[in-house]
DNA sequence: TAAAAATACTCCATAGGTATTTTAT
DNA sequence: ATAAAATACCTATGGAGTATTTTTA
């Protein structure tokens, strides 16, 4: 059986009748009358009830046509998902961030993949800027988005989103009054910060920014997650220095303010493995590379 | 595309190599690498990475490896489906029964079915006899299990079960003395019967079996279903004349006496349309046949 | 008797075979 | 150097065409 023998079958039972449905087909209906033969006698089935006045599916031909219409519309399914696979359509990554990327730059870069790339599957994971790397040599996730590190070899970095300091204030606190706030007037403030044992990361990232400007922070509440770091400095525990685009998290009893700056800067880079990268990751590649990020 | 290349691709793929490929489809090898390359350039997609040394698939491949391996199943599938039918062990029939046969004909026979027949897929209505002929007529059930009435032309009639008549008596009554009841012996009884209107049917039978006895009932409640009456006859109401099957249903304060009346019998008839059956409907009438039904 | 499918035959396109070359390890 | 796939070319099966017959409403 071939699918040329699928292909007649459906259209004689469409047409009823072997002259239109050699017509359709391009060819005459001899031909067709012995390849619809040839399907009964290799089934061992009769598929059509035969007069000359007119042509009609026996119980059995009924249910192959459900089926045969199946199969035919499977075959061009698996050609057309083929072809997605080829061209980076379709697929599945493994997309591995830091928890500071997934309140501005994920969310971001997400919506341009579904838009761009609405066949492909996603799994993410949130872990911390060493993990990822570690990760990504293994080839447990395919690309990450991680925090500036020592430069490994064999992965590709490139930075995706450099931002300035905020300063993150409780709502009564005096220093809302300033548009923009100094290092140097925060030295007396208590912090909520990072622990230092994350390592490689956002800590070391800000806490190596703010030694640049001579500010040693005192710390006294530490805590891993951006949200918790907005909960108590909301709760009047102390302040937080933390990157712009946390603004993005809204949360009532919580200020912001610039940190008077701008040349201490944070950035998320976009890591890969190098060699030949799959077609879907190239894809991936450019539209992160080509996506806007405002903070 | 035809199912050829389908098949060829999953060797190849299983095999991991174009010769050995070959040799388990019974052909040689460059015939098998030209269906390849046809099948690679009609989809547009490379399934196969080769070297001198290793034949390994794509990501397409391997996508387009689950899909074929589930359309040649599919395939399979259908031919299987389409011989089942035309051997009538596949389908679907419409059964209507009259509600006294489905206490012990009923399950027989779908028992039988069962074992016999496992992909026919049964539609079981319950009507009144004079229904069920009309819904063999108009067409809306297959065939029908009935209680004996007028012939009516363009249906045929086999009797299937032929049954005794038995006495219902509550606990109590004085009559359970007796291991078999003469009918002159019920003349003063209080009765739980059939209303007449339900026209040919069991109503019918019993009534004009007991008429030959020279018995008319004196009903004092009517009910249409058995498993009612014998509710009535338990809560003291009456007795009733029920066929010999009825004992099949046990229900606790009620006693089952034989009529002392051989001769009287009522019966359950298998209808069914004249004209060329199917043949799965063929093979349903000769498991009915066969099937010895006790009582 | 007329419309449609089946049959009989003919032809050529292409699936598959044989011989050889190319390629990558 | 060698095993394997690709290429080139050939053969012949069978899919499709033409002409005709059979069938049944």
């Amino acid at each position: 059986m071939e699918l040329r023998h699928l292909r007649y079958f459906v259209t004689v039972a469409e047409e009823g009748h072997f002259r239109r449905a050699a017509e359709r087909l391009h060819m005459t209906q001899p031909p067709l009358s012995q390849q619809i033969r040839d399907l009964e006698a290799e089934l061992g089935v009769v598929l059509f009830e035969r007069t000359t006045r007119q042509v009609s599916l026996t119980p059995a031909g009924e249910a192959f046509l459900r089926q045969t219409r199946s199969i035919l519309a499977a075959v061009d399914q698996a050609a057309r998902e083929a072809q997605q696979i080829e061209r980076g359509e379709r697929g599945h990554l493994t997309l591995g961030f830091v928890g500071s990327a997934a309140y501005h730059l994920l969310p971001h870069l997400l919506r341009q993949l579904r838009s761009e790339l609405p066949d492909v599957r996603l799994t993410l994971l949130e872990r911390p800027t060493a993990s990822l790397v570690d990760d990504l040599i293994s080839g447990s996730i395919d690309l990450a988005l991680a925090r500036p590190g020592r430069n490994l070899p064999g992965l590709h970095r490139q930075s995706l989103l450099t931002e300035t300091l905020v300063v993150v204030l409780p709502a009564g606190h005096p220093l809302v009054q300033h548009d923009s706030i100094d290092p140097a007037e925060l030295a007396g403030e208590a912090f909520v910060h990072f622990p230092p044992q994350l390592g490689e990361g956002l800590y070391q990232q800000i806490d190596t920014a703010l030694a640049a400007t001579g500010l040693r922070p005192n710390v006294v509440q530490e805590a891993i997650q951006m949200p918790t770091i907005l909960g108590l400095v909301a709760s009047g525990l102390g302040i937080a220095v933390l990157p712009a685009s946390v603004a993005s998290l809204r949360l009532s009893g919580v200020v912001f303010r610039d940190l008077a700056a701008p040349d201490v800067r944070v950035s998320i880079d976009l890591l890969w493995r190098e060699g030949a990268p799959s077609t879907l990751l190239q894809r991936w590649l450019a539209i992160c590379q080509s996506t806007q990020v405002a903070i």
